[in-house]
DNA sequence: CTTTGGTTTAACCGTTTGGTTAATTTACGA
DNA sequence: TCGTAAATTAACCAAACGGTTAAACCAAAG
């Protein structure tokens, strides 16, 4: 560990705030968690608030930002469809509490949401957008993409979000039958959509 | 407002309990929210987390049975899911912030779902095994069934979880355009199930 | 009217919280 | 080697928190 205090600060507010929200995180827990003093929070960042809107402001554009990458290859619609399906699982995947971190911290504070995304550079409507368009030259305009993206979305979060309940109900708490059945999700919801689109 | 004490009291816990989770509500607020001193919040529940537990076992179960309700009526599979998507809409509707609060509550404390759901008389599994048996018996096992239940739960949480988000980014937030696309879903939701059941 | 028991309240308590401060340590250029 | 500014710490603070208590209130039984 040869980062930075600020760094160490930084990652460690992350892992917490994530996993407990603004609301369930102690700035004590942060400073364990990064191995100092409280007080180097307050130096370093002026107040809790502050630590957790550049944590927050980072998490959400990286978020966007990575799905924006998805979107810009040079591909027909489809494939891009069936590429956005397998990296977002992924992303998931590598960061399961980040959607729910974020959809919780928007209903929280929805105020908060239009500096965010101005502030954060990447404009979520334009990347979101990019996704509509795709969608809308799959399908002919026959359906509203909206519908289809919100569809698509909710396929992919929900199953990280409700993990211990599905989990528990439907696999016995079986944490490799569970961590499979995500992996077969990528296969099942590009099928899902496709076939919505194309008939 | 002729309702009891305790009446008021718990119906106050609800509404704060559901909007701000229990590490975000105030025992104050709930106080104020029933229009009364904060010390009977005591006497009549012992502690925060035993008004909180009755809270949660109360709605866990009511929205379960409520599931349940739609499941058993004397009609085919096909029938049964286009009747639960209705219902199933209606109802989170109703309590928009329901699913995402049983979600929050589950993975900030997984140990409690066993307990709670022997405790709260009716079993999610066998709830949701009729209803995978419906899934099952509709698509002739061609599929595995629970891949298709996550995905019409996500299709049908997630437009109320990420409503911020979403209405401001596709609807300029505008609540009444949101609100009839969330009519909408119904038909949608049906169609894209059927669809990928049948073919 | 008085007593009795459940109900309600204001005031209080100990702990935890985010945040501050003054003093100490460290890094490093003059 | 010294001086200075940044970095780090222990100790502290006021406010907010969940929870308690003793007294006041109130309805019903005697």
């Amino acid at each position: 560990m040869d980062s930075s205090t600020e760094e160490k600060i930084y990652e460690a507010a992350r892992k917490i705030f994530v996993l407990k929200g603004m609301e369930g995180a102690r700035m004590q827990e942060i400073a364990d968690e990064a191995g100092m003093n409280k007080a180097l929070l307050h130096y370093y960042f002026r107040s809790k608030e502050n630590l957790f809107k550049a944590v927050f402001k980072d998490i959400f554009s990286k978020f966007f930002t990575r799905v924006k990458g998805t979107l810009l290859s040079e591909i027909t619609a489809k494939e891009k469809l069936g590429i956005f399906i397998d990296n977002y699982i992924d992303l998931i995947a590598a960061n399961p509490y980040v959607p729910q971190f974020i959809i919780n911290e928007i209903n929280r504070d929805p105020k908060v949401l239009k500096s965010l995304m101005f502030e954060s550079g990447i404009e979520p409507q334009k990347i979101l957008g990019m996704f509509l368009h795709e969608v809308e030259s799959a399908n002919g305009t026959k359906l509203d993409p909206r519908h289809i993206v919100v569809s698509l979305l909710g396929m992919l979060i929900f199953p990280f979000a409700g993990r211990p309940l599905l989990q528990m109900i439907y696999f016995n708490d079986d944490v490799e039958a569970y961590n499979q059945f995500l992996n077969e999700r990528k296969t099942i919801v590009k099928n899902m959509i496709l076939k919505f689109i194309e008939a």
